[in-house]
DNA sequence: TGCTTATTTGCAAGTCATGCGAACAATGCT
DNA sequence: AGCATTGTTCGCATGACTTGCAAATAAGCA
């Protein structure tokens, strides 16, 4: 997403105003690597700005993700995650924590896909599904190859609805 | 998904009882490559019983996946959808009809990704979105290599809510 | 056949999102 | 600055998809 400042002029220029929830949410997601879900932008922006609403929240992601500033990512069956990162990469989801991660891929052209005949690819989404081991070391990421245990996939549960 | 002669067995020694209804669920899903929601086996299962209850569907799903018979698949924010194919597998949506199919990947290992440190990967599911050609030739689906075009990730709606 | 206990059902309730319209406020103009 | 115009905000209603619950049923067994 761009700075809130060429956001601000991008809504200017379609004839959008410049409202103070704009702006602070402009300022929340900018640079936010949290993937957060609109009820978690809206307890945040709630601090600085008590009584906005959460529908304008709602209103003014869509908007960003209208204009290409912001994607929508869905995870499992979970709420809507909004990442302010658009460049074409994937995700890591920590299984112990539901934490969400940037992941670069940088060969996705690489893989043998049996498809249907005349499936024409327009993108792909790779989801990581794992855990992040108790940090003992802190050795930067850096490029590996993924070694996922073969292990049929445990079925993952779903989850909306009550969960009192 | 095992055949409903199985699935039987695997019930009755878990002291679970064989009622219509749940026949009925095996025998719809088993060999099912249709990746239905709920709402969608529930009507088809209607015709051949009418009231049954979308609420048995429902839970005969959620059993079945409890036991490892069948898998949950969220595409999207849609509805879940359930896979009879329990293999280790991936997916490839049609932006077009919404349709869904079962994808091999037969060198997921060989990703090169930029994990986060530490990251333990459990498993990995990889989703193609695309759209299927108008059906010219239909010459098998053989192997080949994904050529996703390089663009960035067209923002993907979301849709849950009213559609009226 | 009669019991015991698992199931089925229908409805209420819950979560996440969007539709709608009235009250508000950012902009532009004078 | 004052005012009109029209985009926005906000809260509530509505909606889609699921699950909780409890009463009514019906498997499986003696």
């Amino acid at each position: 997403m761009h700075s809130p400042a060429i956001v601000a002029d991008k809504y200017r220029e379609q004839g959008r105003r410049l409202t103070p929830q704009r702006k602070l949410l402009f300022a929340l997601m900018h640079g936010n690597e949290t993937h957060p879900t609109a009820e978690g932008l809206f307890a945040v922006a709630s601090k600085r700005m008590p009584g906005i609403s959460l529908r304008t929240v709602y209103q003014t992601l869509d908007e960003l993700s209208a204009m290409g500033e912001i994607q929508l990512m869905h995870c499992d069956g979970e709420a809507v995650r909004f990442d302010s990162n658009v460049e074409e990469h994937h995700h890591a989801v920590c299984a112990e924590t539901g934490e969400l991660f940037d992941v670069y891929v940088d060969n996705i052209n690489s893989l043998r896909a049996q498809l249907p005949a005349g499936f024409e690819v327009e993108n792909v989404s790779i989801v990581f599904h794992g855990r992040l081991a108790e940090k003992k070391s802190k050795s930067p990421a850096r490029p590996q190859t993924v070694r996922a245990k073969t292990t049929k996939r445990a079925p993952r549960r779903t989850s909306r609805g009550s969960n009192k």
